[in-house]
DNA sequence: CAGGGGAATGTTACCGGTAACATTAAAATA
DNA sequence: TATTTTAATGTTACCGGTAACATTCCCCTG
């Protein structure tokens, strides 16, 4: 059939115009005369002609398209934080190519090169690894790039991280407002900088308030479900039972409430409970769980922006540092309902040493 | 700095060659000679020249990108399918581009323009929307495309779905071989494909093992843990209590578990419960729930497969059509341990008519 | 009315690869 | 040895846009 893609020529000719008076036509470029423009693009609308996107990005040498790198695309958090970098990105006439590591090593490095060659004007990294040899090269040749929640020892880098002391701190704060004293905490492995800061965050806490640190009441493990609820066990067999238990994420939280239940308890009458990171199934569960929002969606957000000045601007440098304050989510898992202004702390003081640990993620 | 990129011309003259035999050499074209060859790649990697992408792309009219439209990137299910989808691309050195709709039409169009854009050679579709202009449009150009887990109406197409009548025969199979004779369903709302074929499979196992219909043993309501706990309540206060519920998803199976907890009974001595999806959620719970697989992960493969077999066969019909066959996953949610071969009976002959209403996908 | 200036359009080159055809040199054959 | 064949490499054009510079034409001004 005739179904010999058009060109920009073709239609010139149609047109008899240069090919160059539809190039500009199809720019908006000032400089065509009203009428020739109307000319031109009712050409190109009857004969439905679409410019060649290929042609276009080898002659514009911008291709508006992101490289997304993220280690598990199964996991919600990183879903999430995909779906803010894809609907800013949308906005601003970008599109995102993603791919997931699996904390593979190897795969990134294949999946860096598959993407350099589908021609990415930038990219993100939301993978966990800390050293990663082809990341670090992409770095050295100021090749525009963004990290989420995580950061490269000792390279300067953008970046877009949360500050999980600050968060943990708060939660925590918020149990003391609610008058609990005996707070325990079960928190993801220490090798993780998130477990270790938030770790943190609840001792600066307990010592802004001068209250009793027992170390009886940390109980450590893989951020899982099952780490929550043979932590619990352990906890609620102490002669000196902690009235509240902070959730070092919303995974652990839910083991919490397992132990909690099958002992027969109630959560939050007999126990509170607090967890981290607001996921879905946070606010979706019989027990509301009260835990501090990462605001996935809005990193997403914001590193897509960072990233797209980076290229449009041309920056060589990488100066944009975001660190976004963690917010709380109030619901009933503590007794909100029932506790409200039972008391209400204020510190003595103290400023609090937040975002401690960064180069350790 | 002298960071003018290298281009194969530059390479050539360093190698003494013309630029086309630098092409051969990188495209490993069996006419150079190994020697030439060896000296050509040294000087690439010594230099760490990397052909440009865009002008590859541009020349060789083929991108080597694949675009997907997903309704939800958020949603598990979508996001384990674009695993599927992702990890077959690359594994063909194909990339992904991916955007999630969200459900709304007119994202839907914006997207695939912006993926024509990004010069995609070709489109999966796992969005849920019934009759899509964008798409028909591209079907109507032969342009290729896969569907996943949906059909549009009347047109022909490449698709990939998972049986789901067969799905919630086996399943409801499954209790009737462990004994059980009063079996109620909770399911999706009437206008989804998912919910009216489980609900058409549970009917025919029904009718198959000539057990009685009771109408008030089906309950349907959105997808959700809501309608699962609203339904199980309103189940268990009837005189003639269901000894088992098959929950139209995991989400559902959810909600009944909720409620079959809060009347202080237990799964599965009191109730048997069956889910369908096998949610991440579905084997981490305490109840190990008894489930059907929707085999997202090998969707995604598969539609790949399909999809990059049609690009480079370069076929203009579309004749590929994979109808899943679901997998149950066994655990324990029946009490499949208590009640281990109780009875076994064998349907008393009849056909099932699979995959009744694909059409209404 | 010559010449300057700006608006509208045209010409040409170029981006960096690949494809098609051309050329050279060495090996095989007559 | 002349001639054909073949392997290895080279030349040129082209893909379909955009950028830079050139040209026309008309108007305005001194």
């Amino acid at each position: 059939m005739g179904k010999q893609k058009l060109t920009i020529r073709d239609i010139a000719k149609m047109a008899r115009v240069s090919h160059m008076t539809v190039s500009r036509a199809l720019n908006d470029d000032p400089r065509v005369r009203e009428e020739t423009r109307k000319r031109i693009l009712e050409l190109v609308n009857k004969l439905d002609y679409r410019p060649d996107a290929r042609a276009r990005i080898f002659s514009s040498k911008k291709s508006h398209l992101i490289g997304l790198v993220v280690s598990s695309i199964s996991n919600p958090f990183y879903a999430e934080l995909a779906r803010g970098i894809e609907d800013k990105a949308h906005e601003q006439e970008y599109n995102v190519i993603f791919c997931s590591t699996e904390n593979k090593s190897e795969r990134t490095e294949t999946y860096v090169h598959l993407m350099m060659d589908a021609g990415v004007d930038g990219f993100i990294f939301a993978s966990s690894r800390l050293h990663e040899p082809v990341v670090e090269k992409l770095i050295d040749e100021h090749f525009p790039l963004v990290l989420v929640n995580r950061k490269l020892r000792g390279e300067t880098c953008n970046y877009v991280v949360l500050n999980n002391v600050q968060g943990a701190y708060e939660i925590t704060e918020h149990l003391i407002n609610l008058g609990f004293e005996k707070i325990a905490i079960i928190t993801g492995t220490s090798n993780l900088s998130t477990g270790i800061d938030r770790l943190k965050g609840y001792q600066l806490a307990l010592r802004d308030y001068r209250m009793e640190f027992n170390e009886n009441y940390v109980i450590q493990g893989p951020f899982t479900r099952e780490t929550g609820y043979e932590g619990t066990k352990q906890l609620l067999t102490m002669k000196k039972r902690p009235e509240a238990i902070f959730g070092g994420n919303d995974y652990i939280a839910m083991g919490v409430i397992d132990a909690v239940e099958e002992l027969g308890l109630h959560i939050p009458e007999d126990i509170a409970l607090v967890g981290f990171d607001d996921n879905e199934f946070a606010s979706n569960q019989r027990i509301r769980l009260t835990t501090v929002s990462q605001r996935k969606y809005e990193m997403g957000n914001m590193s897509v922006q960072i990233l797209i000045d980076h290229i449009e601007r041309k920056e060589t440098d990488y100066t944009h540092r975001v660190i976004l304050e963690p917010r709380l989510i109030i619901r009933e898992s503590c007794g909100e309902k029932l506790w409200e202004k039972r008391k209400n702390k204020q510190p003595p003081g103290s400023e609090i040493e937040a975002f401690g640990s960064l180069d350790r993620m």
